[in-house]
DNA sequence: TTGTATGCGTTATCAA
DNA sequence: TTGATAACGCATACAA
């Protein structure tokens, strides 16, 4: 079943029945009519394939993340997604994992593809060791590169990103404002909006003179279990507020408050991040910094929009954080 | 950038650059080389389009879902993607929503980009109406198509689902064995599994003449403090077990527990459904039926390989479902 | 072992 | 307003 069949069927050549599936003027109502009649009867469905291989282009964009079950990451997936298809696109998806010998593979299968852009969903894409970001710049020769939540600099590159360091730099500084003293940072990665994250706490606390007190969690978020347990092993000396930078660890800190007997938030204030599905699960539900998901996707992809249609001017768009207080925190 | 150009740079013709792409046999090791050599300097890579259009198959298997940002179907889609990486198909993904005339188009547009098969993630896409499937019956004309937790007969219609009635039908069974008498089945939704579980429900109550006591959740998993008001107010006369559909639900619940000031588990048992994250992050842990995403996934592709590779023979695979004990439950 | 020529299903150019 | 035909980049049957 192809154009020829419904060229044969409509009585026209195919070149009509190509006009009129592409809603090209010039064709008159009969003859459309004529076509569209014989479309409807065949139950035609036009080949993307042939059409993208004319044209160039599949109208499609590839989406590269480390691991689409994540909570965040899904929540960006699934507002890129909707995004994209407002205008006309659809994405491939890949789930590339951390290493980027395997990304880069991924890459090239998507060139392969022929897509018409690559987007890059997490902070993580971004590499403390240069060489492995070559990769990408490499692919940012044939098709625009927009990364989500992280932050690259190259021709051809683009990215949209929630502002983490003001988020916890603020917050930081506001804690410090009301009396707190102690301020503990838990953290569990080192990408690059974990970075900002940590960088916005020690520079709020250098501006006051306090010594930073920084905990890297070894487990991932699955595991608030064992979380927990480290937490309650390593903790001695209680602090007054924990600032952690996953929400997950924040449920984990609560789990070791209750263990150890501190009231929250009259005696520690908890504060988490991304304000997720779990931020309302606990009891008292978690104060959390809002990163903005939907407003850094829909920027990213109307950034890339702007790109694919020659209007590209930005390449950067940062997006401020919001924090939403619950029962966690009391200031 | 073609095969045309490498064939040139390497001196040879384009069939047997063809052949050494596709590692086919019969070049000599010196050829393989000079061409494998173009090939590495031209930085090539060969187009998935041209080569799709002629063998007339993309390698791509096309995965509709209501909501990528559901912890569950995120998690499917997760597994989904893998496990076909692992056979070397990717996947084109779309957030459908659940209109079935929106599900239609996107059903067209997939097909128009020639995947090799459909996956539909989630029971909602097995309607009341039957008409409202006559789309996925004519895309099953065209290529195979997977049901994830849903079941649909027809041809070339394939099902991967979780045993949602025993799991629910045992659960009942168990604690009316151990006493309790007045279960209560909260859920959220009347798609096939929704019906699966509450069909066990009902059964299970049946054979020991308890009446049911259902209640209908109308708000969706996001907004758990709205469902546990909703509960507080619907249920005057405390039940001493609350089955719930969703882990969502059972969270509400608990927090409905708090409020009302019954003690979990003690009076109350709560159990929620799927095992997610957010059964880790209340207090106590909620019990919950696990039903097994993993193997579902991972099933429902092996069965699609096998239909691809020409050996489909099942059609139809059912996992059994888990209860994980936690907090919340003591039986 | 290698090369030539054709077809895959479109779009687009040019001519009618 | 319509039609004939050449691309698009590859795989493959067939010939050498």
């Amino acid at each position: 079943m192809n154009i020829y069949d419904v060229s044969k069927r409509a009585g026209v050549s195919i070149a009509t029945v190509s006009r009129v599936i592409n809603n090209s003027e010039g064709v008159s109502e009969k003859t459309r009519k004529k076509v569209l009649d014989a479309i409807e009867e065949l139950e035609y469905i036009p080949n993307a394939l042939a059409r993208g291989l004319g044209i160039n282009s599949m109208k499609t964009i590839g989406i590269m993340c480390a691991n689409a079950s994540d909570i965040y990451l899904a929540n960006a997936i699934y507002h890129l997604e909707s995004s994209l298809r407002k205008f006309g696109y659809d994405c491939i998806l890949c789930c590339t994992g951390y290493e980027s010998d395997i990304r880069e593979k991924y890459m090239t299968l998507l060139l392969s593809k022929q897509v018409d852009a690559v987007i890059l969903v997490g902070s993580n894409y971004v590499e403390e060791d240069v060489a492995k970001q070559e990769y990408i710049h490499n692919a940012a020769k044939k098709v625009p590169i927009v990364l989500v939540n992280g932050q690259l600099e190259g021709e051809n590159i683009y990215c949209s990103l929630a502002d983490d360091y003001q988020a916890v730099f603020q917050l930081c500084t506001q804690l410090i404002q009301k009396g707190k003293k102690n301020l503990m940072f838990l953290y569990d990665s080192n990408s690059f909006s974990g970075k900002q994250k940590r960088q916005g706490y020690e520079d709020a606390l250098k501006n006051y003179n306090l010594k930073p007190n920084q905990l890297f969690i070894p487990f991932d978020e699955d595991n608030i279990q064992k979380i927990k347990d480290f937490i309650v092993q390593e903790v001695r000396e209680y602090p007054e507020a924990m600032i952690c930078c996953e929400d997950a660890i924040a449920v984990a800190s609560l789990k070791f408050a209750t263990k150890v007997g501190l009231d929250v938030p009259n005696q520690l204030h908890i504060v988490g991040y991304n304000n997720s599905l779990i931020a309302k699960c606990c009891e008292p539900e978690l104060t959390s910094i809002d990163n903005k998901v939907q407003e850094v996707c829909d920027s990213a992809i109307k950034m890339l929009m702007n790109v694919l249609e020659g209007n590209g001017n930005e390449n950067i768009k940062v997006v401020p954080c919001f924090l939403k207080q619950r029962g966690t925190t009391d200031f």
